[in-house]
DNA sequence: CTGAAAGCGCTTACAG
DNA sequence: CTGAAAGCGCTTACAG
C-alpha cells in the first residue's frame, strides 16, 4: 500500500471493506472511551537518562498498539500541572509520570478518580499507585562502599537540588547511611538548571581540601564534573569518583568513572505491561510499587 | 486549580460555563478538523541529536498550544511508513519527518494531498516538500580543510550505512570533494546498527597503514572510536579527528575531537514555525527548503 | 441575542 | 444475518 491511499480517508459502505480501511482513531475514540494512546512526562528527554527510558516505552507500546504524546517539565510543577491536565483532555488512555512536584496531593486526584497513573524513577511516600522506580538508597550505599573498597577515606557527594526528588533523596540517605563517620558528611547541593557552573564552583572550593572521593547523585553531575577537570584538574589527580547512573561516556573518559547501572529499558517495558495490565483489568487493579536492583560497575 | 478538578469532564450547562473547562480535545478534533497535535518520526530518539532536535521542537511547539506524538523508527522503513498511517489516522495537523526512505517515492502521496510536512535533517532530491537541514556538503568540506589546515596529510572518512540517507551522501560529497588528492579516498562504511564492531574493525584494518586524519560522517562514529581507542589506542597516537554533530563529550575526552555544530535549537523552532505557518495559510503556501549553516568548533 | 439541531466518523445495541 | 439509528462531546450554522 502506498502512502497515498491512507491519507484523508472518508468512510463509504466501499471503504468499510476495503482490505487497508484504518478507521479515524478520534472518532473511534470518542465513541468506544480508548485511544490507544499513553502519555509520558518527563522532566527533559534530551537527558540521555529520560531518552533511553522514553525510548524503551515506545519500542514496548509500538508493540501493544499504543502512540505516545510526550511531553517535558523541565522540573516545571506549572507546567507538570498543565501538561497533565493538556494530556488527560486529549483523553490519553493513561500516564507514565516521572513527576517533579515536590508534594503527592498534586496527582492525589488523579488517584481518587482512579485514572491510570505510573510513576516512574521518582515516587512520593505512603502513596498507593504502580510505580517502578529502582533501589536509590542501596544503590548509593553500595557506590560508597565501592569508594571505600578502592581506598577511599572521605568521600564527599554532589547532589542536585531540589532535594524533594525521591530518587535523589533516597540516594543522599544512601550516601549518609553508609558513611565510616557519620559526622563527616560532606554535600554539595548543584542547582539543577546550573550544573557546569555549581560544580565548577563546588570543586574550586573542595581543592586542596581533605577528601579524597566523590559519589555523584546523576550522570549530569558526573559530566560536569568531567568537563571542570579537563578545563581545570590539577590537584584532583586521586580522586576516586562514582557516579548514579551508567552512561556510554565513561567508557571513554579520564579518569575513569565507576557507576552505578539502572534497568533502563526493563523499567521502561515494565511501565508499559504494568499500565496495559491494568486496562485490560480495571477493576481487581491493586497498585504495585516495583523496586529493581541497580549494578555496580566497577572501573 | 487541583487536578481533580479536571478529571473525566462532562459538558452541561453549568459545566461549559465554568472557569475552568477545557473541551474534550478529540471531539472537538472530530468537528472543527484540527487537533492541535503534531507528529513528530525520527530514526532514534536516544540518539543525543534526535533528542536534542525534540527538544526544540517541543518548547516551540508547546509555546504555540501544541502537542507532540514522537515516534522512533529505527531506520526501519516498514516500520515508518506504518507510524505515517498510524498518525495520519490520529489526525495529526502535520508531521515532522526525519525520514529514513530511500526513495521520496513513499511520501509523494503526502505532496500530492497537500499533507503538512516539513522534513528535518533529511531530504530528497527535486522534491518540492517544506525541509530544513544544514549545509552538509560545506560543513564536510569545512572539516577536511581544517584536517589539512592542522597538518594532516592524509584524511580517511568514516560513514555510517546505508548511504542513500541524504545527511550522510552529502557528508560524503563534501568530504571527497574537498581532497587534494582525489583518487586517493578511503571510505569505510559502517552499518548503522553495529556502529562499534565496524568501527573497531575499520581502526584494526587501518593499523599501521598510511593516514593521519579521520573525519566522521556523525557522533555516533566518533563515540565508537573513541570507545575503540580507549580500549586499545596504540598506534593512533598522531591522529587527527573531526566529527559531524558537536556534542558535550568532546569537552572530556582524549584525543580531542573537533566538531562541525548543527544549529539544532533552531532547526527544530523553525520547523515548528513552518508548520504553524502553514496551518494558517494554506492556500498560498509555497514549500521552502531551508539551508541552515553548520560552524566548526576546533578542539 | 439565545437556544436547539445538525453533523464530524466511528461502534454498539437494536429493529427488521 | 443485515442495515439503520443512536450517541460519544464538541462547534457552527440556523431558527426563533
Amino acid at each position: 500500500m502506498n502512502v497515498v491511499s491512507i491519507v484523508r480517508h472518508r468512510k463509504s459502505k466501499a471503504q468499510s471493506k476495503e482490505l487497508n480501511y484504518i478507521p479515524n482513531q478520534y472518532a473511534r475514540g470518542l465513541r468506544i472511551g480508548r485511544t490507544n494512546t499513553i502519555g509520558v512526562i518527563v522532566p527533559d528527554i534530551s537527558n540521555i537518562f529520560y531518552g533511553k527510558l522514553c525510548k524503551a516505552i515506545e519500542q514496548e507500546a509500538y508493540l501493544k498498539g499504543y502512540n505516545l504524546i510526550i511531553s517535558n517539565t523541565y522540573e516545571d510543577a506549572q507546567k507538570e500541572k498543565k501538561l497533565i491536565s493538556d494530556l488527560i483532555n486529549r483523553n490519553i488512555d493513561g500516564l507514565i509520570l516521572a513527576s517533579s512536584f515536590d508534594d503527592k496531593n498534586e496527582i492525589e486526584g488523579l488517584r481518587q478518580n482512579d485514572f491510570p497513573l505510573i510513576l516512574v524513577d521518582r515516587t512520593f511516600e505512603n502513596f498507593n499507585v504502580d510505580s517502578i522506580t529502582v533501589s536509590n538508597k542501596e544503590g548509593a550505599s553500595k557506590a560508597v562502599e565501592f569508594l571505600y573498597r578502592s581506598g577511599v577515606k572521605k568521600p564527599v557527594c554532589f547532589t542536585i537540588s531540589p532535594v524533594y526528588i525521591s530518587s535523589i533523596s533516597d540516594r543522599i540517605q544512601g550516601y549518609l547511611g553508609a558513611l565510616k563517620n557519620q559526622h563527616d558528611a560532606k554535600l554539595f547541593q548543584i542547582p539543577h538548571n546550573n550544573i557546569e557552573e555549581g560544580v565548577a564552583a563546588a570543586l574550586a572550593e573542595l581543592k586542596h581540601q581533605d577528601f579524597d572521593g566523590i559519589f555523584c547523585v546523576n550522570n549530569n553531575i558526573a559530566k560536569a564534573i568531567l568537563k571542570s577537570l579537563a578545563i581545570n584538574g590539577e590537584g584532583f589527580e586521586n580522586i576516586k569518583i562514582i557516579s548514579f547512573d551508567d552512561i556510554e561516556v565513561f567508557d571513554i573518559v579520564h579518569p575513569k568513572i565507576s557507576s552505578i547501572s539502572q534497568p533502563i529499558e526493563e523499567m521502561g517495558k515494565k511501565a508499559v505491561m504494568l499500565l496495559i495490565d491494568r486496562f485490560d483489568n480495571p477493576e481487581g487493579h491493586q497498585p504495585q510499587q516495583i523496586v529493581m536492583d541497580t549494578v555496580l560497575i566497577e572501573r
